[in-house]
DNA sequence: TTCGTCATGTGACAACTTGTCATTATACGC
DNA sequence: GCGTATAATGACAAGTTGTCACATGACGAA
């Protein structure tokens, strides 16, 4: 988290300095990016950055962290309008983040973020199954496993549907990465392919993918 | 890849840098792992290290390669094994690679590359579904999709083969990831826990994860 | 106004990186 | 014994990060 003094800082300043900190880590992915040039882009002293953030991943998922709340409502409000029909809720989410992810302002920036993402880092974003703070990246899991209709799911317990939306988010972001690594070799797949292989793994996830003997139908 | 003096070198020579490199490896993720702490262990001059490597990522992957060799012979000879059974491969394989990624002697090495693995990195490594030169990555996964039986997979092509062993990879290594994490966080789960959340998993793919209105049993 | 105190601003600095390159050493064929 | 290609070497430039002693505010009390 930033310290205290990067949010009493002067609007202005504090705008320009996360500007410059997009501009950099839009530019070159973490492991590339450097302190150096946010702070020459934002045009305040090295000392002043250090005032603000811890180091240079404390800046990062200070952005992230905004993306995530951002994606979150999005899904929380997704859950309510289809009454806790999980598969339903994720392909209408998948759909409204890829169009985010790909056309969006924020575009090469995510890439950077998808493509450099490690496990690591992903744990301190994605939801996970453990206790956690009232606020912040487990409070998304908790509201789906409170909210998600599973009259129709073959889950047995709130550890067993934290595994199953720890899994459905990992595919996802697997996925997005497979298509930005695409992306960075020239050998782009369309949106739509996208798409339609997040909706495959989605059908699969719910229906199985081993042929039942004698289907009655 | 290695530069072509690197293979000329006396074995002597040659184990010496490649033990200092699992060892900085060990010690530190990719990221903090340092070229001249490998230098100064194996006691080779740093313009040596620049006549055998084109720099950090290029032994890195190069000892991880050596590791995808061994585990992709095991996987092929136990698809044979099973008769082209994919489900019944993948855990048995999946039990015996983790027992090698706890338990073996370079479990500590594992650690940091699959806590650390962005999904860039492990573009390099896991199958990719593209045309591949006859050897190396794309290799297992060509195999794979010549080799499974598919009379009751629920797949209809040999890209939809290639999404689903993607997708079974890539849950693997995040779950492994997964438990990575935790074991840094003091969390620790029990291998036992490991392995059932993988077999919860390959359960759900294989039958799906929506009870079916009324089970005729 | 003058002082004290606390929060901020500042940039020079030490301690590391990395990759290069001119130079030296070695081996091997003739 | 000589020539040539291949390999070894370490000083170096150019960059990075985090720190720290000090300067500059701001604000209330005397």
């Amino acid at each position: 988290m930033p310290k205290p003094t990067f949010f009493r800082l002067p609007d202005e300043k504090r705008e320009r300095l996360i500007k410059a900190a997009y501009a950099e880590f839009t530019r070159a992915p973490f492991a590339e990016a450097s302190i150096s040039n946010i702070i020459k882009d934002a045009g305040i002293p090295r000392g002043s950055f250090y005032q603000y953030f811890e180091d240079k991943s404390d800046v990062f998922f200070y952005l992230l962290d905004q993306m995530r709340e951002s994606t979150q409502a999005w899904m929380k409000k997704t859950i309510d309008t289809h009454h806790g029909d999980l598969y339903a809720a994720l392909a209408d989410v998948f759909d409204h983040v890829i169009d985010e992810l790909v056309d969006g302002p924020y575009a090469p920036f995510y890439r950077n973020v998808f493509m450099y993402m490690d496990f690591h880092s992903a744990a301190k974003i994605s939801p996970t199954p453990a206790p956690q703070p009232p606020h912040g990246k487990g409070e998304l899991i908790n509201y789906m496993v409170a909210h998600i209709d599973r009259s129709r799911l073959n889950v047995h317990s709130d550890a067993e549907l934290h595994l199953l939306i720890h899994m459905v988010m990992g595919m996802f972001m697997q996925t997005v990465g497979y298509y930005y690594n695409r992306l960075s070799q020239g050998e782009q797949i369309s949106v739509a392919e996208l798409k339609r292989r997040l909706a495959q793994l989605l059908e699969w996830l719910q229906n199985g993918t081993v042929n039942k003997e004698e289907r009655h139908d």
